[in-house]
DNA sequence: CTGGATACCAAGCAAGTGCTTGGTAGGCTA
DNA sequence: TAGCCTACCAAGCACTTGCTTGGTATCCAG
């Protein structure tokens, strides 16, 4: 149970614990260089401590990154499920999950980075068998959007919807390699710059169609 | 000189030696789980060998992938060079450097991949220097025919060439996270589709401005 | 002033890493 | 049949990996 998220002493101290500290400069590391390539001694020669000194917080390496994973996880599909339950219609729905994933990248850019980076990778050990889980489930989300969008008369009909899906997913979680949260740019101006692109190539009534 | 290419024997066997074939099982391995997180034991167990056996034919693990990513971009770079001394319009050559790049996808699959996922990790050596150049070329190179679309009046001109020139890129090259040779669809399916989606975005004219 | 919790250090182990060394079997050529 | 070349094996070296163990200093509650 790596997310239990009771670990820490109940009269806790400054705000954020050291343990917290000692995730954030994990998460840093292991969205710059990756999961593998990251040794448990970067981490604690990041924060300052021996190696050996990492286990008095942590289980393992692996311990690390899945709550990681899975705190971010079970945030943003806080964001999608509300999205989903609204009674918006299809195109407007797409359009917030767009925005809520920019969200994501803004907030939580280190976790984004790891699960594009990683996350293939860690999927192959059964502790994060939620991963593959977690992909079918947002699979499910956009494709079903996509296709209550084009039975709505919002999105074109001549669209392949599976390779829609995968354009659309992809062009949003890639952004993480060269967004950099405190620049000019914020989530939402490069939201409205992508929805922009995208939408007007297929929604409906295109002049070349 | 990792990429001279006239290592193996004058009077040469089969049609591929045993040097090509380890170093097309080397890129397969480099692909699908990374190059730093593939061992040189991993490589000589796929092909039937011991892991030093590996250097009769080679120096060392990073002069495989040296090899591999140095012959990839030359004939990338052969077929840029030929659209771009082309005299067609800059749409047109838009177009064909795109379709340019998904071929690559097809016929060069497992050395995008590792282009893809390790070129950042690589750049940091200073043999693999080359890489930068030609990621400086290359942004060059799609930036300009932008630019040259909006000047011409073929793109729309209320678009930040910069960001555009970023969700063209990614979505291009990371469709080798999922696209399989051999399967239904070719690279030339892909890349119509593809350029459907984005074209009929920022091409001029659209019906939503 | 005692007892327990927190946060760390110092040292090191077993497994795995890239690569080297010295050697062998078989084929081709002169 | 001698000499060389290609392709490989067997063993192991120096180093790095994640993680463990036994210990210490500091704090705060009773």
């Amino acid at each position: 149970m790596p997310s239990a998220g009771v670990a820490t002493s109940s009269t806790n101290g400054p705000e954020t614990s050291r343990r917290d500290e000692l995730l954030a400069i994990a998460a840093g590391l292991f969205a710059e260089r990756g999961f593998k390539n990251t040794t448990v001694r970067d981490i604690a020669d990041a924060a300052g401590i021996l190696s050996g000194s990492l286990y008095h917080h942590f289980d393992s390496k692996e311990s690390m990154v899945d709550e990681l994973l899975d705190t971010f996880q079970t945030e943003l599909w806080r964001s999608y499920d509300a999205i989903e339950a609204s009674d918006a219609s299809p195109r407007t729905k797409l359009e917030a999950v767009v925005r809520a994933s920019f969200e994501a990248i803004g907030e939580h850019h280190s976790e984004v980075a790891i699960f594009q980076s990683d996350a293939l990778y860690l999927a192959t050990f059964e502790r994060f068998s939620y991963l593959i889980e977690r992909n079918r489930k947002f699979r499910e989300l956009w494709t079903g959007l996509l296709e209550a969008g084009v039975a709505s008369g919002e999105l074109r009909a001549d669209l392949d919807v599976a390779l829609v899906y995968r354009f659309l997913r992809d062009t949003v979680w890639v952004a993480v390699r060269w967004y950099r949260p405190g620049g000019s740019l914020t989530p939402a101006d490069v939201a409205d710059q992508y929805l922009t692109i995208l939408l007007e190539g297929i929604a409906k009534g295109s002049p070349h169609a």
